[in-house]
DNA sequence: ATGAAAGCGCTAACAT
DNA sequence: ATGTTAGCGCTTTCAT
């Protein structure tokens, strides 16, 4: 065990008083130049850390940020998550945090450890992700005054602002990535989408749709809807495909249909597109998330920018937890962060 | 905030003195039915939980298991680590352990947030991932007494029985794929792996050797090494193709290899197959780890029990954090825990 | 600018 | 079987 090393120790060989110690690691203005580097000094030959429990006891922060950790549902999209959750400790560790994990089924007992680590381990504040309507969890912790931020917008109708959260553009995505089609010479371009009432995947879609209006394109019948699987996606492909000779390119809600996608557009049962106008020009097929999955098989796909997504969401958690403003008073104007991601294009697109 | 209940509250309302509720909670079995029972209801009442950091004052004790949380190297691989750790999550929790994540760029900064760790949030143990020859990682934690489990062998000489440890039997692995492809009739069994001295891979090369042996296949000329990217694989694979014609099957050390066998398998580069003996045989290649990635492009390959492999861990550090033995002490005897990998079939073989 | 005293919530030892 | 005392390491008054 690490030899423990307190306050009093370094005062003693300081030859100062425990407070002062304390003082020059909490209040350096407060203490004499020479006094506090001599300290400082000290604290470093001894390999002095301030004891987070102890500290804890008296000012109630115990410098944990707590976050959910999924179980990998589809396996391709959840990598997004994991990228997430390593950026988030990386910057959590900069700002002075530590990252705590828990897991949870479903919102009800996910909110049920929110009250167990509250009590427990009191962490000062929870980052939650995959936000949707109606989200229990918000308005959990909002009620309760618990300081948080969500990685994905409140999509409800009111809850917009009154928390802060940093999100990724994601119609902006899709309407860059339906613009680079577009400007590839591409005219009937499909979407293959998530049924409607999902924020999200509602929220792509319409940048697909803003995107084929600037060009003058109707997007009726252009579309389908399905649930998040590689064979859903095959199958809502070749589907709009055969009910639609003239699409040439797709752009897909995330790359788990965009990799079915690949798969109807590249099947034999597409042989006839060889006699094609553009028989050189396979149908293009462009994703979401840039997951691993989409760089193995060539994928085109929007990144999202994932690291700086992370580092805003503790920028933000801790401006409520350093500042002088409380959860409750900063949910009066809370702050929100909107990124863009970016096309990474392979030869799928 | 949560409302804080402390021990004092349950004791007034139960009408008994602190003590005695924290009896109850720590030692059951001194209290008298009756007492137990109503102390209990209260605390049910109030919605008591113990507080962690004044515990951990007086017992020392964080229950906090500390994990490094890699960045994604080749995207591919990474999810590996993803699944652990929810798993560990998971079991953690059920333990009554939380998990708790930092990162580290290699092996000397992982030791020194060890000790910037050990010195604030003082984790009660740690799981180490990735474990290779000479691992200082290992012998530090060691060297301080710090219970720890590695997931993965320590592949050092010596160094075998002197922690812990839970690891998935690569060798066995690859021996199974290896056999699956000699039941289906091949007998030119080709590997790619990666360049001798990592213990994981010369491992799961060897089950490969032990696999043609039991066929009485010399291994000679077969296999290929190189770093682990999916356009390494794609060359090596080629580059074994072309130096023997016979090769109908590869085994591979992961899925990324894996993936550029695959291209390099159906690229039409190796069209005169189709007038090769087997000609509605393509050349058939199995992965390890079945990441996502194969799951997308029907690549079979060598799944890891990851879940158990977590709940192996945390039940490993639990006895030794739980025990009577101290962390030194069962470093006499540690437990070993070798787990079988299992075999996914999909299109690919 | 520095020091002394008090107490955060809990549990290990020692009474009763 | 239950209650009392003390103190873990720290920071927040308050005094010097």
């Amino acid at each position: 065990m690490a030899d423990k090393v307190t306050i009093a120790d370094v005062a003693r060989v300081a030859g100062v008083s425990r407070q002062t110690v304390s003082n020059v690691l909490n209040t350096p203005d407060v203490v004499r130049e020479e006094t506090r580097r001599r300290v400082l000094d000290v604290v470093g030959e001894l390999g002095y850390r301030v004891n987070r429990a102890a500290r804890q006891m008296r000012t109630g922060r115990s410098q944990l940020i707590a976050i959910r950790i999924d179980p990998d549902r589809d396996g391709i999209n959840g990598s997004v998550l994991d990228r997430f959750l390593h950026g988030l400790t990386d910057s959590a560790a900069r700002a002075g945090y530590r990252v705590l994990l828990y897991t949870a089924d479903d919102d009800r007992s996910e909110v049920a450890t929110f009250e167990d680590l509250l009590g427990a381990y009191e962490p000062d504040g929870f980052v939650l992700t995959g936000t949707h309507h109606r989200d229990p969890r918000a308005s959990w912790l909002l009620d309760k005054g618990v300081p948080f931020v969500t990685f994905g917008r409140p999509w409800g109708e009111e809850a917009t602002t009154r928390h802060p959260w940093v999100d990724v553009d994601g119609s902006a995505g899709t309407a860059a990535a339906t613009r680079h089609l577009l400007d590839a010479g591409h005219t009937h371009i499909g979407f293959l989408g998530w049924p409607a009432g999902s924020g999200v995947g509602d929220d792509r879609r319409a940048g697909w749709v803003r995107a084929l209006a600037g060009a003058g394109v109707d997007p009726t019948g252009l579309s389908r809807a399905t649930s998040d699987a590689v064979a859903d996606g095959e199958a809502a492909a070749r589907d709009l495909i055969d009910s639609d000779p003239g699409v040439t390119a797709l752009v897909c809600v995330s790359d788990s249909l965009a990799v079915g996608a690949l798969h109807a557009a590249r099947s034999p049962g597409l042989a006839w597109r060889e006699e094609d106008t553009r028989p050189d020009l396979p149908i293009a097929v462009i994703g979401f998330d840039d997951t691993p999955v989409a760089k193995a098989v060539g994928l085109t796909s929007l990144s999202q920018p994932l690291k700086e997504a992370a580092a805003n969401c503790v920028t933000l958690l801790a401006r409520i937890l350093e500042g002088t403003e409380t959860a409750r008073a900063s949910a009066a104007s809370p702050a929100h962060v909107l990124l863009e991601p970016s096309l990474v294009i392979r030869q799928s697109a």
